[in-house]
DNA sequence: GTATCGATTAATGTATACATTAATCTGAGA
DNA sequence: TCTCAGATTAATGTATACATTAATCGATAC
């Protein structure tokens, strides 16, 4: 195991701290009490926090100490029209790269991990899935700044599913969604898996924030 | 004039370097030679490193120095592609937005200022003018982040614009396909400014990587 | 009572000294 | 001659001391 360099070390700790809301979206944060937190000195904190910052998980604001960025149904709204137009791309360029089974287990693979969650209410192990047909989808599109803007993405929405996971009725459209998508892959069709991917998208997007504007989840 | 962090100063100091290639595509760079070269300590620079890094201008490559980024004929088309998938999102939604004339007066400006710089054969500042054509384009489809990632991206077709602008013919075209993409917008047509928009980016994707084949540019 | 100017202070910004590390060099032994 | 261990070294990584700055507080003048 090779060791991190405190930066990174002090950048998978933030994260961790800002995923799991330890540190609380909207929340200001001094680079000493940080610094003290995790037992290092300021520069590595520093330098951790201009990763996060280029990330959009935080806002260093001199003398106000670091926010976590919070957001909002209309941040939550602009995500996903980015991950709309960068997945559906890369579900067309999987499907015209011929990918053959073999190539295209690893995707299988997250559907059916998906489909055992649901049976199993696991919502959880549900996510985590979900997140791997994502991921998965978009390495197959072999655009490398796809995959890098994707993820960022993705970080922000799973912001958002730690308040609304448990919140809405068991998401069974979207794994028949994923096994549609994997079928239009498999048989070449780039059309159809751009068209297919988007509407899984933009009802997810539909979902999502009638979800956050109903319960008034103004900033998460 | 709000005075500037070094931080922010050597971020500045340093995209310049590296946009009129002073700082040369694929050349290794000490923290300390650059922060000599800048008459500032290594602390600033170091943090302004970790910025290019995120931008994707620079890899930090321990004891090897920091490597200027070189972009090839491949990266040139995942980058258009990223652009012609959120460009066009932002062209339709501008469209859906049904601004008036006064508030498409700058991108109209823009056009104008293309067409004054192909008369005088001018091509830095036909590609200045283009630039703004496609900045204004998208803060009209208002979306911060595709915003933010629009302006990554053409930054790095700036640098390869350093070689290319005097290789092809007049571009008379972009012009034209600037011009219908505007009436669409006016008249509010967003799956017409879309596809127009598509289309251009498509064209100037093919141009360009053929442009780089040619010539054998293969990394910038 | 209020507004303004200045002192105070608490934070970030910066330089620098030092620690750590990985690449290179050197020399002894096979 | 080739290999490998250890020393050397040149770079980055980290801590810390200090400089700078903008917000706050308070005193004074109106």
């Amino acid at each position: 195991m090779t060791k991190l360099s405190n930066t990174a070390l002090a950048v998978d700790r933030l994260r961790h701290l800002v995923f799991t809301g330890a540190l609380a979206a909207g929340s200001d944060h001094l680079e000493g009490e940080l610094a003290a937190q995790l037992g290092l000195s300021r520069t590595p904190v520093r330098e951790a926090l201009l990763v996060l910052e280029s990330q959009g998980l935080v806002e260093v604001r001199p003398r106000k100490g670091v926010r976590i960025t919070p957001v909002s149904p209309k941040d939550m709204a602009e995500i996903y029209d980015v991950l709309t137009e960068l997945e559906s791309l890369a579900a067309r360029r999987a499907a015209e790269a011929g990918y053959d089974d073999a190539a295209l287990e690893i995707l299988a693979e997250t559907i059916d991990a998906m489909d055992r969650a649901l049976r199993e209410d696991d919502r959880h192990a549900w996510a985590k899935a979900d997140d791997q047909f994502h991921t998965e989808l978009v390495r197959l599109g072999q655009n490398a700044r796809i995959e890098a803007i994707v993820q960022l993405m993705a970080d922000q929405v799973r912001r958002a599913r730690l308040v609304t996971l448990y919140m809405r009725p068991a998401p069974v459209q979207s794994n028949d969604d994923h096994r549609q998508v994997l079928r239009a892959i498999a048989s070449g069709a780039p059309d159809k898996a751009a068209m297919l991917h988007r509407a899984h998208r933009e009802a997810a997007k539909a979902t999502l924030i009638s979800l956050l504007e109903t319960h008034h989840l103004n900033h998460l």
